[in-house]
RNA sequence: GGUUCCGUGGCCGAGUGGCUAGGCAGAGGUCUGCAAAACCUUUUACGGCGGUUCGAAUCCGCCCGGAACCUCCA
């Protein structure tokens, strides 16, 4: 291994080395997408950047356990009403009808991205037994009270001797002085305690009995039991998009830290924001793009549709820290880059070192492409630089198309480098970063190509040709057939 | 108002004290029947004003501009 990874960990904002609890196992949870509607592509960010962190994680060869939840209750907006609840009714649909359905959906999406699939996915209504046993530790330890069927995390007890909004940099006499008036709020004893279990309204339809009355979990609660569930009661990392901290990750924090005794996780890395225009993209300024609407080009937005793959290698080319800006210039200058990129990656694996080469090697060169090979380890150990990344490879690409015109011989760098350039830019690109070549080169489209010219010949009578090309096409398992309404093909022992 | 962060060349976007990021676009060249691709060279930078330093895009202060969060958000 090259140099050693190093991470931002927003909860001290520092960039510190990266050592596991328990190497070489890696616990990390991300929050993932509620499941009310179709996820959008600020969300899919976010994924794609912990999808890079994974297969890093994972390349560096520690033994990665990746939980990513599906929240499918508790969501609530303003008006106290739960987000799916509201979804199934206005649908009449099962509420797990909903959920099912943008869940099947987010798996489609992310899978069309490339990413690799988290190893557990739990569920907040899967794991309602261990939530509630979370709220009665709280109540045990007196950091939770009931009050008119619900239960409140007591966040000025929690406060006495630990900090609520050490992730966000809050102090809690700041927050109270600004906290806004709600609906329902009646029962807290302060503004800043937050719902652990809220009694439903007889109108609600997902709802669980329980000692206090007949409700369903509150929002934050579910990844802080998921997560000490699966990974244990300090694991590793947990991620999250940016506008999480406050209040769903200060919270998990406290809800942990008050049940468990222990500190939830060791590093926290937040992803920054997808903007449209300067401003973040989401569902309630009406600025968002969905999937599909990208890759179409179907959106009063955008010019043209882009392919999955280049939405990916735009999305890297920034920092998974910084706001990244979407604009037609930005997509299509990155359409080309990425052309170029999966066009040195196709010539460079039918490039091989050829067998009766006598090296005579080019010190310069030689440094050169191993220095740029050892960057590429630099810039993803540097807080998962994918941007920087994609420059080293880009210059490695360079040495790669020199050699396929001649313009560098192979006996300039010799075996042994050719051979750690082949393996430094192909891992990184398609095993860390996720970057595959996609075409629309399909067997078809080229056989239809070739009958074309079958065609062309025999109109002009050169049956020389026309011989050759069938025989070519049936060794390869293809016949061809004249018919009256034109030439067909149809496969063949 | 509080908290956190950002301002880099025509565009996107890395970079946190000295060392060519990269991509797209532009210019010139090599190669080429033409073109394309590829390769080489190259122009345009660090919001403003001060300060620290031998040296600042990078650190500090102030100012200007922008964003996110402050109980819906990835």
């Amino acid at each position: 291994m090259i140099g050693k990874l190093r991470v931002f960990n927003s909860i001290i904002r520092e960039k510190v080395p990266f050592e596991p609890l328990n190497p070489p196992y890696v616990g990390m949870y991300v929050c993932g997408p509620t499941v009310y509607s179709d996820v959008h592509l600020g969300n899919v960010r976010t994924f794609l950047s912990f999808d890079v962190i994974n297969r890093y994680l994972r390349f560096l060869g520690y033994k990665v356990r990746y939980v990513r939840n599906i929240t499918d209750v508790g969501h609530l907006l303003d008006s106290g009403e739960d987000k799916i609840s509201k979804k199934a009714k206005l649908e009449k649909k099962e509420p797990m009808e909903v959920v099912q359905r943008y869940a099947n959906d987010f798996h489609q999406v992310m899978r069309t991205f490339n990413a690799l699939d988290p190893d557990i996915e739990p569920s907040a209504t899967g794991h309602l037994l261990e939530q509630i046993q979370m709220i009665e530790t709280l109540l045990e330890q007196g950091f939770a009270y009931e009050s008119n069927g619900s239960v409140y995390f007591d966040v000025g007890k929690y406060n006495e001797a630990h900090h609520y909004g050490i992730l966000s940099g809050r102090k809690t006499d700041e927050l109270l002085s600004q906290s806004r008036e709600l609906d329902g709020q009646d029962d807290k004893r302060s503004p800043l305690d937050f719902a652990l279990w809220k009694k439903a309204a007889p109108e609600h339809i997902m709802r669980w009995p329980t000692r206090w009355s007949d409700g369903f979990p509150g929002w934050h609660l579910e990844c802080s039991v998921m997560s000490s569930k699966y990974l244990g009661n300090t694991f590793d990392i947990h991620g999250g998009g940016m506008d999480l901290k406050f209040p769903h990750h200060e919270c998990e924090i406290a809800q942990c830290q008050a049940a468990n005794g222990e500190s939830q996780a060791k590093y926290w890395l937040h992803t920054n924001m997808l903007t449209v225009n300067g401003q973040k993209m989401s569902k309630s300024l009406d600025n968002s793009f969905l999937p599909w609407q990208l890759i179409t080009g179907n959106h009063k937005l955008l010019d043209q549709g882009y392919s999955p793959m280049t939405i990916r290698f735009f999305m890297l080319q920034s920092h998974y820290a910084s706001t990244l800006d979407f604009s037609n210039d930005a997509l299509k200058a990155a359409n080309k880059g990425y052309l170029k990129l999966i066009n040195g990656l196709r010539i460079l694996k039918n490039l091989t070192y050829p067998g009766d080469t006598s090296e005579s090697l080019n010190e310069k060169q030689v440094t050169q492409i191993e220095k740029m090979c050892d960057n590429c380890y630099h810039a993803m150990n540097d807080d998962f630089n994918t941007a920087l990344t994609i420059g080293h490879i880009f210059n490695l690409l360079k040495k790669v198309n020199s050699l396929y015109t001649g313009q560098l011989s192979f006996e300039e760098i010799g075996e042994e480098i050719f051979k750690k350039m082949k393996s430094t830019i192909l891992t990184f690109t398609e095993d860390v970063l996720g970057l595959t070549i996609e075409s629309n080169l399909s067997g078809e489209n080229m056989l239809n190509l070739v009958l074309q010219e079958y065609k062309m010949a025999k109109d002009a009578k050169d049956y020389d040709k026309v011989d050759l090309l069938r025989a070519r096409l049936k060794d390869q398992g293809i016949a061809v057939k004249d018919m009256k309404s034109g030439v067909g093909w149809a496969y063949e022992e």
